[in-house]
DNA sequence: ACAAAAGTGTTTTTTATACACCCATGC
DNA sequence: GCATGGGTGTATAAAAAACACTTTTGT
């Protein structure tokens, strides 16, 4: 076993074995585009190298002083304005030779990333375009090759995603504050896929529940009876929130 | 926003304002007593400062050229003998001030945690006491005040047990190799608490789905009946793997 | 009038829960 | 023979799944 022969006390005796990180935080943002029924991830185009040029999730190397989360929501504050987020860490990605600035510098500094997972509601969602820097939501179905291991991080995003659907009201931080069932519905069938329930039975699991309050206001898309405008309340979920697998 | 006013360039402009990281490794090693019935923690005493003498998880800091997860499998290796091991990734911890090391240092290193979730076999697992640092398992229930920020840690290890334990197999890598369906109800329990199910009613679902081999063998404790010794049947659970909720 | 979308209800099947009871062993 | 833990079965309640049907709009 390699490591037995110099045991703990090495670290101590030659700290030069140590690895020197900067600490870098991408955010892997997802929306719904509601009327197109499509699931949305914000890429921003690179202005520097390495990977200049390519699309990859915002992201920022922490400063002194900062925390993780707090670098999170900085890049994020420079990249869009919202009035509700949603943000939790995803994962953290550092083995040595992911990032091509580690090769260049002989000393050895390492880039790892620390991922954060957020959602926001796309109406409300400002992008900041700076007129340098390209910033686009993404058809998750259209997203190109990424930066760095962004393809992989946004992976783990979409998964995360799915597996939150499922026991967790996360939904109603990306649809719109007021939203039809149907909205809802088509939500989780794009983020869960065709054959994960019945729009009937959905709808009155849903409603049983009795989180969802029904505005009385009528929405009219094109033809067809017009539908109830829903908002999610918050006060009536509460009690909800520790009980395990409510949704689907 | 004060982010705003150096933007992107500044990173590139002015390296001082970064931080230099040092990245450590802990490990939430869990396992259980069968015997007891008692949840188990690894600890290991500390050998130097800062919290010298105080209680913690392994970790180690990563070198050079290292991995996390090698780095994760390194100290596992030098506190524990295992044939099976369970790992995966549990949080990062990376806040300013959360290593008093950081203060002491004028350059002002920041000490970032990754920690790491493990599941080992009580039975199977040799504790390497090398004589001069402690090294002892704890019932999660008794594990006192820890070093840097790993009771925060711990919770968080502890809850994903949980969450585990109900829609994955992990319990399988923690119990014996054989292991009576009594033992498995009883892990249950303590990780789960009291009210979680019947046993009778756990009995007949986990054998319904299929992956628990009746050995045969005859195992008494004591008075009573003696109970069939069970293995878990990795071949045929495998079609059962992406599966939603299978247990509890 | 009729197609399209919203919303309701009913039937069937499956799963969860609560127990009651039989079985094999040690003392 | 009886206490102790192991193991089986059944009756009931609840939830999931399937699907038929009504209602309200636009054209």
């Amino acid at each position: 076993m390699a490591g037995r022969s110099h045991r703990k006390a090495s670290e101590a005796v030659d700290p030069n074995l140590l690895a020197d990180f900067k600490v870098g935080v991408d955010n892997v943002i997802f929306s719904v585009d509601t009327n197109q029924n499509r699931l949305l991830v914000l890429l921003v185009m690179r202005q520097e190298a390495p990977f200049l040029g390519c699309w990859s999730f915002p992201g920022t190397l922490v400063r002194r002083g900062e925390s993780l989360e707090a670098a999170a929501y900085r890049i994020l504050a420079e990249k869009i304005r919202v009035r509700n987020l949603y943000l939790e860490q995803l994962y953290t990605f550092g083995g040595p030779n992911r990032d091509p600035r580690e090769a260049a510098d002989s000393y050895g500094v390492r880039y790892l990333s620390v991922s954060y997972f957020a959602l926001v509601r796309y109406a409300e969602a400002e992008l900041i375009a700076d007129g340098v820097s390209g910033i686009a939501w993404y058809p998750l179905n259209q997203v190109p090759q990424l930066a760095f291991d962004h393809n992989q991080i946004l992976e783990y995003g979409h998964r995360r995603l799915r597996n939150k659907l499922e026991y967790s009201p996360v939904a109603f931080e990306v649809l719109p504050d007021l939203f039809t069932l149907n909205d809802l519905y088509q939500f989780y069938t794009t983020v869960l896929g065709e054959n994960f329930s019945d729009y009937s039975n959905f709808r009155s699991r849903l409603l049983k529940l009795g989180f969802l309050a029904d505005t009385g206001i009528k929405t009219s898309r094109g033809a067809g009876r017009p539908a109830s405008l829903y908002r999610f309340d918050a006060e009536a979920f509460a009690p909800l929130k520790n009980k395990p697998l409510v949704f689907i």
